[in-house]
DNA sequence: ACAAAACTATACATACCTGTATATATATAT
DNA sequence: ATATATATATACAGGTATGTATAGTTTTGT
């Protein structure tokens, strides 16, 4: 990957996340990552394949962190369900949070046709069968059921916190998630 | 009110929802309201006191409506923040339902500076206040504790249903809502 | 009927947006 | 060294945005 390439998108993302997509003009994007449009337009046919990337890159940034995480630190299948929280909060108090890329997506692109909507649904929904796995591998009966429990706290904690930051939201959302894993496995 | 005033209201709103505030110019409102530029710039002097004025008006449809529906049921504080999830599924899946505006609206305006921003992020703070004090009335300990998980849920599974019509997303929400308050009422 | 208010129609100023055309400069590779 | 790819600089076309100016029409109240 060219060195601008990836400056560009490391840009648009910040960007994007912290103006908003559609107020974030490419001549803003170029200025910012010190570079002109003829080269942002080389790289990226258009702004909309622009911002799919970037919604790209930053889901799979995520995922792969996640991962990780949850690999590194145990291999019980009931521990891993149990920590996904520890770990969202690590991320989501980490100096260089700027939120979910596909939360403010979809906001801005409702249209259901719209491919930047298409792809933002699509990664809620690929993160909402991640934490489905993982409730299965535990052994919960409804894991789909729990998982989009727990995507709810997840989005609706990341999205209090990209409205406000240090609003406290990720800790309440990590007490209700182990309430809710706990009823889980009981059941 | 006027009768102009109020179609624009209607059209900007359902406009804003479903293609997108910065997406929606005002020549598209006026054309959908049927009436000119010229009325609208009457009635609201810019389009961010349209937005503005737009929000208010869903934020106090929607309290007024899910306040008249608890005051109507039950006068016991318990049964009342037992009940709330059951008519926020009720508003959820009403046919007129388009969603929460203060959750685009904060997405689209990130800038906590920001006029709209700053209003969308106060709606969402009241209507937390507003479950807390259903809580606390239910004799709940830590009851900005819950409302903060409960709101989570809540705008979790508006953003989930704004982004898929019929995800089931309210259904979860509304199970988890209970484990929860149950949780809350027996520590 | 007549005056005031409300509304329409239309054109326009100003600014910004995406995307491209053209020409030039700078690395890089063989 | 020389061709090739990469990047810059700049101007501009075409579209759309918000907001206003101006003039005409319709409705309303008395």
């Amino acid at each position: 990957m060219s060195a601008l390439k990836d400056k560009l998108l490391l840009v648009a993302t910040d960007l994007f996340q912290t103006r908003g997509i559609n107020s974030t003009g490419v001549d803003t994007i170029v200025a910012v990552a010190g570079t002109t449009k003829m080269t942002l337009y080389k790289y990226f046919g258009s702004k909309e394949d622009l911002i799919l990337e970037v919604l790209k890159k930053g889901h799979q940034d995520f995922q792969n962190w996640i991962d990780e995480k949850l690999n590194a630190s145990s291999k019980k299948p009931s521990d891993k369900i149990q920590q996904l929280f520890d770990y969202i909060e690590e991320w989501v108090n980490s100096p260089g949070f700027i939120g979910l890329g596909f939360i403010k997506a979809s906001a801005e692109f409702p249209n259901e046709e719209n491919p930047i909507h298409q792809l933002s649904s699509q990664q809620s929904r690929e993160f909402r069968q991640f934490i489905s796995k993982l409730a299965s591998d535990a052994s919960i009966k409804d894991a789909e059921g729990l998982a989009l429990q727990l995507s709810l706290l997840f989005e609706g904690a990341v999205q209090a916190e990209q409205m406000k930051r240090g609003s406290g939201a990720i800790k309440y959302a990590k007490k209700a998630a182990k309430i809710l894993i706990d009823g889980a496995i009981k059941s």
